[in-house]
DNA sequence: TGGCCTTTCAAACGTATGTTTCAAACAGAC
DNA sequence: GTCTGTTTGAAACATACGTTTGAAAGGCCA
């Protein structure tokens, strides 16, 4: 049993717990059971929990946002110049992310799941960490997103960017539960391709309202303390 | 000091707690010397840890569930016989939401991040508590949406559904640690009334997206293994 | 004042967690 | 085969958790 056999047993196990369970409620003896190998090993091959939960990212994060950069500078070279197009950009951003190879066909939701845990369960330890791990290409989508976007005032569109993570993250992070239940009430098949193609132009539509709010919204009432 | 002094001080603790670091992540004892009574008082008043989480959520959201009714009284009043449109639908869970007399002004912002927390921190036990206590109402609003909505899909309208839900919860889940941001970044100050009148359009914007998808995603890669 | 029911309190219980320890097993080089 | 550094293994460690206990304190009515 080389070396490496352990380490990508306890990711494989641990990157799929975290999945279902979310951090704190996984623990190590859940993870090292289901990998088959022993308690320690997860200390001996990684120092602690928080750096397991670490490598699980880094694991296909790296190698996602080496994609992910690739496929800018192509966007950024075919636009010679000109900025991208906000749906040019997206799709740049979902192609990436669905044509990653994948160690299994769960492999793509267990990522967006593991994303959306990321953003949610805020362990301090996790954001600290991507942000000096993967800041840079998380910048230059913003970057690409504001100048395909000039027509909106800077909070509106930090706002809906905002909205636009979080359609896709919780869709993403439940989108198991959420395939099982179109699949049991209208007897529909949905592959995480066809997902990101009604999310990008839902995503699109709403990153582009004209309209603010038509609707005033009436005083609410004073807090009572 | 009454009783209810005791017990009031452990939700307003519990659900400060919950909404900055989640369920599993907030300990009892966090609770009880926060609201500076005895450990063993949660246990007395309330049972269990599980039975303190579903009465924090029903502190407020029975309040909340009997404003919405009546609001989706009065709309479908208004509209005598004809189906009250996306728009009206959604201002008038917005203002419901914004409307309900709060404990303090962060009120709404706590709850919405609670809300968000018991969609993705998947505790089965609350999940099924909602669902039995507060099914009716939610069942009401995805009719009102579905009448709302007659040239989609009924796949198409269950996504965007699930996009709404996930940018909503998202955004609110996270609103205080957003408006942070945003007021060092840009120096603005944002109330949740404001969140919310710019959800709103984005949302219905993205719900009446015309278009699917435009440009067909390639093939993805076969998976590896 | 005395009795009764409710509420508080300090302490302990049993269990589960992340981590450490140290000896045994293993692998590869000489 | 022997030595050396690496990896595994079973067991224990200290700590934190939710919950329970039983006595003390408090409130209330007769």
């Amino acid at each position: 049993m080389a070396q490496s056999d352990t380490v990508d047993r306890i990711l494989d196990a641990a990157e799929e717990l975290f999945a279902d369970r979310g951090f704190s409620e996984t623990s190590l003896r859940m993870i090292t059971s289901k990998a088959k190998v022993n308690l320690a090993a997860v200390n001996y091959h990684f120092g602690s929990k928080n750096a397991l939960i670490h490598a699980v990212f880094a694991r296909f994060l790296t190698p996602f946002s080496a994609t992910l950069e690739t496929a800018f500078d192509e966007l950024e070279e075919r636009c010679d110049g000109k900025p991208p197009t906000l749906n040019q950009t997206l799709w740049a951003l979902t192609e990436s992310a669905v044509r990653m190879p994948q160690r299994n066909e769960k492999g793509i939701s267990i990522f967006m799941r593991l994303l959306g845990l990321a953003y949610t369960q805020s362990q301090g330890h996790l954001r600290k960490f991507l942000e000096q791990e993967y800041g840079d290409p998380f910048s230059r989508f913003m970057r690409l997103l504001k100048e395909a976007t000039p027509q909106l005032s800077s909070v509106d569109r930090y706002w809906r960017i905002q909205f636009m993570l979080g359609a896709t993250a919780f869709t993403m992070s439940s989108s198991d539960a959420l395939r099982d239940i179109l699949q049991n009430k209208l007897g529909v098949e949905t592959t995480i391709q066809e997902i990101a193609a009604r999310l990008v132009p839902f995503l699109a539509a709403g990153m582009q309202a004209e309209d603010k709010m038509l609707i005033p919204l009436p005083d609410s009432h004073a807090p009572v303390a």
